[in-house]
DNA sequence: ACAACATGCTTGATACTTCAAGCATTTTGG
DNA sequence: CCAAAATGCTTGAAGTATCAAGCATGTTGT
């Protein structure tokens, strides 16, 4: 028992870590909510798919790893199979088998995925600015990150690498 | 034309901008799986559940209309009636007519609803405070609440009340 | 070499969300 | 008073997420 009753009785909340707390829930809501609405309207995908196309168009040869880009976009395995196969069928992806690790495969930006992506990324921009950027000073910009990357961080595996989420 | 070729190009983001905006999607990522495995592992409950629950319990008689629910949780009156259905299996929640109003109901929260309620929080307000508000200072918080509050204020119905998200 | 375990990814069932209707009851405006 | 529009909530279908299993390939240790 490192502090004394703490399997009884949890630290609650403060009244500030509440208000912040309460404020986090409703902003990641609508914000989520607003961003999937724009992108399923004008891309036809919901803001976790576009994520991966973005990520995939960073990629080198516009591919990686299936586990790689899982880990990358902080989703499960088997969300991400999922996802590729949805997206497989648009043309946007392709899946390629991995020449060095015959069970491995390689996530593949198609021209159409890249078009899609291009087509679709101002439209995406200017509503992550118009939520949040615009509305901040460059000092909460700043802090916003910081404190982010925290949480992240807190979250992210705690090993040396995978099993990661799960 | 309020700038100079505003349709055309966006105003992409800032590097800092970007970081930002990527260390808060895979935060918001992390942490919302993480609450959502956390309170189905112990409670059987998704995270929105559990504030559906946690808003009732803070209402007057435990109840709330169905509408002023979805609004305080910011969530669509479709996906709350699919919520209220499930709970109300789980005999966690209650259905009623509402008094005044005969299109009206109110989604009422049951002892047993209560119960569970009390018996999940421990944990979930652990999960929480570990996650987030243990790593930060008490100067973050207050930035952290202020800068969500700013975003969900630009996220809410700008007109007077409903429409309301759709 | 081989058994045991680890890794990489997928699958199918179940749960949850979204979207577009839909029904019933107010409210509005002539 | 009535028709038209607005409000309150629900429904079913389709899309997406989660979970537990599963198959195939790689790696480890003896």
């Amino acid at each position: 028992m490192k502090t004394p009753s703490d399997a009884d009785e949890p630290r609650w909340l403060t009244d500030d870590e509440q208000r912040s707390w309460q404020a986090y829930v409703q902003a990641s809501m609508l914000l989520e909510d607003h961003l999937d609405r724009q992108l399923q309207r004008d891309a036809g995908m919901p803001h976790v798919y576009y994520g991966l196309l973005v990520k995939l168009s960073w990629a080198p040869r516009h591919r990686m790893r299936m586990t790689e880009l899982a880990e990358a976009a902080k989703i499960t395995r088997s969300r991400l199979s999922h996802a590729i196969a949805r997206m497989e069928k648009d043309g946007w992806v392709r899946r390629e088998d991995c020449p060095d690790d015959k069970r491995g495969q390689n996530a593949v930006l198609t021209d159409k995925g890249l078009k899609v992506l291009q087509d679709t990324a101002p439209g995406h921009v200017t509503a992550v600015r118009t939520a949040i950027f615009d509305r901040l000073t460059p000092e909460q910009v700043e802090q916003f990150g910081a404190i982010c990357q925290i949480i992240a961080d807190g979250l992210q595996p705690v090993g040396a690498d995978l099993p990661w989420l799960r």
